[in-house]
DNA sequence: TATTAAAAGATAATAATTATCCTTTAAGTT
DNA sequence: AACTTAAAGGATAATTATTATCTTTTAATA
């Protein structure tokens, strides 16, 4: 048994083999648009509807159990729920990887100088990654 | 004359009174939507085009006259571009506020773990803002 | 294994965005 | 100030993205 059986259950989300595969292309790409989603799921439910692709997305997004993450001049990616990070992406090669920093004291700049009460983050970095400088 | 009419103009973008409604509009809401934009421009120009908008917004941001800002779970915003700044949205009455945060550590910070070279950040914070407290 | 609510697939409908084509106009030139 | 022309606007068709509908299939539980 898969192992994200389980946690698709704890989400209120059944099991089924489309999305299971749904979600070991978000865990193996790390990061994934709908079209490329699509193309990969093909490879394995030669007839699955794109509808399937965006239903589970909203699900699963309604479920708290994938993220989206929207990059400027990019379309949307989707990436499984994990700890709080931010995202750095490559302009040259389109790379997007996760990064930890630690925003506290930004976060905290900003909450005395707006007066909101902030919950939550979203920083997304852009530049040249190593290979392509 | 309308003072964005050369600003228009330094950017290669003939001053119509189309555009300099669309930056007056920009201007004056800080951060505007196509909905939002096309009706505010329906009430200037009752014959206006939808694809005029849509086409506008994509040459001004070619020409980097105007920004797009991407919040999450919202629609894309537009606005007059400026000196780098950061975004702050108030999940309750939805405002957007421009707000300036020094990131340069936390960019630093970026640099050095992903061996990135860092040209841009997008940073968006929300939360509940003083009056919706 | 039988039951059932939920999910998948097919496809229609809607929404968002872009392309096309013709008319009008901003901006430079005479 | 009229002339010229590339660019912009308007109308609308076409395309793309997303959601809804309806029927069939299936995961989960008894």
């Amino acid at each position: 048994m898969n192992n994200y059986t389980e946690i698709l259950r704890q989400h209120n989300l059944k099991a089924t083999p489309q999305r299971l595969e749904i979600t070991n292309a978000l865990y193996t790409s790390g990061h994934i648009s709908i079209e490329n989603l699509y193309d990969v799921m093909l490879k394995k439910f030669n007839s699955i509807s794109l509808a399937t692709i965006y239903k589970n997305i909203n699900l699963m997004l309604e479920a708290s159990f994938i993220q989206e993450v929207k990059i400027p001049n990019e379309k949307s990616v989707y990436e499984l729920t994990k700890e709080t990070h931010s995202h750095i992406i490559c302009d040259s090669c389109g790379e997007i990887r996760d990064i930890e920093l630690n925003l506290d004291s930004v976060i905290s700049n900003a909450a005395q100088s707006s007066n909101y009460n902030i919950k939550k983050s979203a920083l997304i970095l852009s530049g040249t990654c190593k290979n392509c400088q």
